[in-house]
DNA sequence: ATATATTTTTAGACTTGTCTAAATTATAGC
DNA sequence: GCTATAATTTAGACAAGTCTAAAAATATAT
């Protein structure tokens, strides 16, 4: 159907979406994907041409509906073979990303679904984020910053903001994962710095690791 | 580490090695590729300088260790992919072809690994063909030919010649499939055509079919 | 409002893998 | 051994995707 690299650029161009506000500017979209301008607008004049986004020069760019459903069959096939990767072959979290960015470009929507079902319907990959049914369906949560919590709230686990290799390697040795009940003892006002209860043991979060985790709120 | 491009044509001269005595031809890869033989000219080139075979000029190649083993560990992930497909997501033998092409180019010693631990570490994948170890190794069977049998043998199915999606689903209606015990009531020595009994029915085979089933002979 | 800096696009080139058409080499018939 | 045919290689082209360097458009600052 596409093209390995259009994907690729469908899915960036889509998640860089998600973030901004207005339209997704080629500096964007090269930073993203590690490539130079000049490139970014050769491919974006053809994804224009394929109707899956519309492009005026000089004013970036935004993805159709057709250019959208698209890049949620990718991300779908993506999270479905990372649950995969970590519940059937037993790799940890911060090991599955590179695959599925392979993973991810294997045409088959019969396969997808069958793996779908194989892995019993999940709703959330590895890290967290929602995976989109055959439509195209995408659920949104509520979730907060652990940094935004304030001292003696209490909060789930139920993502990560950056899913970069050292930090979910460095989550990982603290044990704080997916689910982990997170109880903030202390927010220190000056450095945004948390003191974070986990099971037994007492954790030093910086802000920045703070402000890389997404809890919801557990009512007390 | 190679292009999908150089992998499938490895793949290919190594299955035209495997049935051709002397070197492969340059017009014969080609026909199995579905491509030109100029084109070939150009792929072996390439491949002779990155010592995966070796090349005479007019005098057709013949694969290198390093070639080998490079053919062997793709050919290793196509048929555990194929097992996965047809064990875990209850895909029918003559589906899971294609999709194994495009699995067996994921590059990740780790995944193939774990997916063969996964799977049980199968020594056969659902056509009958052997899966190489990770080091390279691969059994062989002597089997005969469906074909070669007598009025009155009894064998039992462990492969197919051609896995065209035609040929398999011709099979599968017939209830013939890998582990199916085969009685032979008649052998037409004229046309070659057997009588064959396939539990309680039985069947007439041409000799193309027949000549297509690779058994062994059950002593009795 | 104009000059400067930044962003984006264009022009031209390169690599990979493919093709067609033409030239070359090998093979087979006699 | 010579000739016709078949197999193979070469030459030149093309599409996809990328790059560098230069030009054009836009944004920013005073
Ligand atoms: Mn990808
Ligand atoms: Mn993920
Ligand atoms: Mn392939
Ligand atoms: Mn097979």
């Amino acid at each position: 159907m596409y093209s390995l690299s259009e994907e690729n650029y469908l899915k960036a161009i889509y998640h860089l979406e998600q973030q901004a506000t207005a339209e997704v500017s080629t500096n964007a979209i090269a930073e993203r994907m590690q490539t130079k301008a000049s490139s970014v607008t050769d491919m974006i004049k053809k994804l224009a041409d394929k109707d899956l986004l519309t492009y005026k020069k000089y004013k970036g760019v935004s993805l159709t509906d057709s250019g959208t459903r698209t890049a949620l069959r990718i991300i779908r096939k993506h999270r479905l073979w990372e649950v995969f990767l970590v519940e059937k072959l037993q790799f940890k979290w911060h090991q599955v990303h590179d695959l599925a960015e392979q993973l991810e470009h294997i045409q088959s929507q019969e396969l997808v679904n069958r793996l779908d079902d194989f892995l019993g319907n999940p709703q959330y990959d590895p890290h967290g984020d929602p995976i989109p049914d055959s439509e195209g369906n995408i659920k949104r949560r509520d979730k907060k910053l652990l940094g935004q919590l304030e001292a003696n709230q209490s909060a789930t686990c139920i993502g990560v903001k950056s899913a970069s290799d050292d930090f979910l390697k460095y989550l990982s040795k603290n044990n704080i994962g997916i689910g982990s009940k997170l109880n903030v003892q202390e927010a220190e006002p000056f450095t945004g710095a948390l003191t974070v209860k986990v099971g037994e043991t007492t954790l030093f979060l910086t802000k920045e690791i703070a402000n890389n985790i997404y809890v919801t709120l557990i009512k007390s």
